[in-house]
DNA sequence: TGTACATCAGTGAACGCGCGTTCACTGATGTAC
DNA sequence: TGTACATCAGTGAACGCGCGTTCACTGATGTAC
């Protein structure tokens, strides 16, 4: 059957973003295509008139992923009191609730990893989301030039990142409660001076 | 045929050095048995001899890989001069050797990500494997109580494992290499106070 | 000391399953006339 | 305005491949006698 003008961009648009939860939620190889078009009702067979592939629907989706995780810390530092823009978008960061929410939280604590291991062209969008996401956050940081504000941006996401991802394997709530908490002290400290 | 005494339990060792390797370049996903057991000239069917399953192979292939970075982590602070031990320590594990060799290099910055995703077994290995490292490397770090030097260590080790990671994943040779001096600059300024 | 049998690490074919991708088909609506 | 045809998002069976796991078999050496 033939559908209204702009329906084929909206499922595009509803696939990339039900991948962009299921590949941060379950890795790449952990979400099948099946099961994404299942998640919209849709059948498998569908998928290839809108991606030529799922190496480009997975780049598309923590592209998406690195939006997201942007606007959500821009968001905490503005509705921060004066002063505490930093302080708000660490404690965002690794808060409990990005802890036990990787589907909707930052690619580069869910999927760096994996993504080191894909693909030249996976890897250099990769390179340009996180560079996007840098130069959004770096001015809550403090440093004499935009390139030393950049510089320390990237230490301190990666940093968090780190912190998060161990933090999510660990089984134990009391040790990732932690861990989490000394990285939030650590970061705010750190990173004021 | 049967075999010398020993001879089993020397095999078993090598498959759990090869898978060791493979495991920490490729994930587990990316590293098939049959691949596994060709590196050591034998066919994929006697695996079973030594191992219940693929995960437990798992399992221990990447607690080996945390006595591995632990040794390899107390050797550069223990031949560098007194109270350089913890800048040894940064340097070693942020370097571009390391960075350049994950197949040898520290399980949490190869692993971590899928590891959340694994089942709650491996999650305590995991865990259980950590600990022993931090505990290993936290006599380099300062602090009041022993409480307080594994806290700041778990916060070290997690961020230079999620620069280490980002770095990998950079297809940019320059951009890699300005994270990791980045980074270690700021840890070792950060956790010297 | 010699003989018959048991052992078991390793072999390689086979099984079963999941999954990415392809493809012939459907059918409601748009377009040409 | 009405009719014939084209379009194309979505369907679902099928294909091909990789891979974890199983299993009957091998054969050199150890053990029982």
């Amino acid at each position: 059957m033939r559908y209204p003008a702009q329906h084929k961009q909206h499922t595009r648009e509803r696939i990339v973003r039900a991948a962009s939860r299921r590949f941060r939620s379950r890795g790449s190889e952990g979400a099948a295509i099946s099961d994404l078009m299942k998640d919209l009702r849709l059948t498998h067979g569908g998928f290839y008139r809108h991606f030529e592939s799922k190496e480009d629907l997975f780049n598309e989706a923590f592209e998406h992923g690195f939006q997201q995780i942007a606007d959500r810390l821009i968001a905490a530092a503005e509705k921060s009191p004066k002063g505490g823009e930093l302080k708000a978008v660490i404690e965002a960061y690794l808060s409990l609730d990005h802890c036990e929410d990787a589907a909707d939280g930052c690619p580069v604590s869910a999927l760096t990893q994996e993504i080191a291991r894909h693909s030249p062209r996976t890897r250099s969008v990769f390179q340009r989301s996180i560079r996007e996401l840098l130069v959004r956050v770096s001015r809550y940081v403090p440093g004499a030039t935009e390139d030393e504000r950049l510089r320390k941006t990237g230490v301190l996401l990666s940093g968090m990142s780190g912190a998060l991802s161990v933090a999510r394997a660990l089984p134990d709530d009391r040790m990732r409660r932690r861990l989490l908490e000394g990285a939030r002290e650590f970061y705010v400290k750190a990173m004021m001076t």
